[in-house]
DNA sequence: GTCTATAGGTTGATAGAC
DNA sequence: GTCTATCAACCTATAGAC
């Protein structure tokens, strides 16, 4: 349950983002984010028009401080960033929520294929796609625009693995116990390794 | 459509799988399914017992003969098989259905983190899991079982994102057609150097 | 095996009182 | 801003005729 001391529109988009982590858009109803927030059913319509409406703000609110903390972080690198730099730069600011309710619902949003989300994603994912992009591809000159995007690309797939597999890990991973800051350093190692790896198959 | 050549069952299995990986397993409701396959709404109940059942048998049909595939590959990899000879045994029975109905279904059921899908994920993928680990572990064995159990997860997340962002990546890629031999080998080549990185950040 | 019909319950959204 | 009441549409599942 979602606490009374914060107004009305907070709750809904707390209890909102709780339930769509967990139970997904589709499967969460405007019912259960009410009962769990404690609010009137028709509080969601007023505050947001709709269910699409009340979807993006849920995401709204978590990604674009992600972005910006990326792109403050890529800058703070300087202007020629270690490919590492890039890698910390670009993952951390989303990996480093740890268990909190971020998690589930990012892994939803870079999980879910559907053309609403998606579209979502592309408006906020954009301009950080083609920055980092620019940075990775200037830090390895060597590899062509599609290579660099191929990269990026399986990068960002293991980290959304990490995100929506996360409650799973421990099983996986009998003898650790799984944080952040563990899981951030074993994937910058990898995904440096990839980077710097040329074709040879 | 489903043409009517096939019998009912298995057109009600071949929409039911276009239409989960299309839009997902809570969006798609049995009329969906039906009106697809050009068949009654009550066959379904009748063939398959439940919309889960009809689920399961959806994933199994697809997932089996990718597991087994990837068993006899490993298999024929020999005693001492190389990194990327586990690498293509694990990823190639997967990726190279191309541009099939298979892959936005096996989307799905790898980005869908719900408790049912995950515990019919969990049913299919255990054997694969544990035999491939076992696998890398030999042929890498100067990692401990955890570092060997990242690399896996981050690379089943990659593969996992192409597959479920594959409508996408033409865009991503302006210069380049898409194809599934090209991912493969991009894919082999980062994952591989990813898993003989050393701890180093 | 395939159909119609329907039960019984859910959904998103809104109208209108306070 | 918050509430009750309600609409129209949708859902899964089943009963029973053919």
């Amino acid at each position: 349950m979602i606490p009374k001391a914060v107004d009305t529109k907070t709750r809904i988009l707390d209890a909102a983002e709780k339930l769509f982590g967990k139970n997904g858009f589709d499967a969460t109803s405007l019912r259960d984010i009410t009962a769990e927030a404690s609010v009137n059913l028709a509080a969601v319509n007023y505050h947001f028009q709709s269910k699409d409406s009340l979807i993006d703000a849920v995401i709204a609110r978590r990604v674009e401080p992600v972005n910006q903390r990326r792109l403050e972080m890529l800058e703070a690198a300087g202007e020629n960033p270690t490919l590492e730099q890039l890698l910390i730069a670009f993952l951390q600011p989303l990996m480093q929520h740890d268990f909190s309710v971020v998690y589930p619902l990012m892994a939803r949003v870079l999980a879910t294929p559907d053309t609403f989300v998606t579209h979502l994603l592309k408006r906020h994912l954009g301009l950080i796609i083609e920055r980092f992009g620019e940075a990775f591809g200037k830090a390895l000159p060597e590899f062509t625009e599609t290579q660099i995007r191929w990269k990026m690309h399986f990068t960002a797939g293991a980290m959304a693995h990490v995100l929506s597999r996360a409650y799973m890990l421990p099983e996986l991973m009998p003898d650790t116990k799984f944080d952040c800051q563990t899981a951030l350093a074993e994937l910058v190692t990898f995904a440096a390794a990839g980077f710097r790896a040329k074709e040879g198959i």
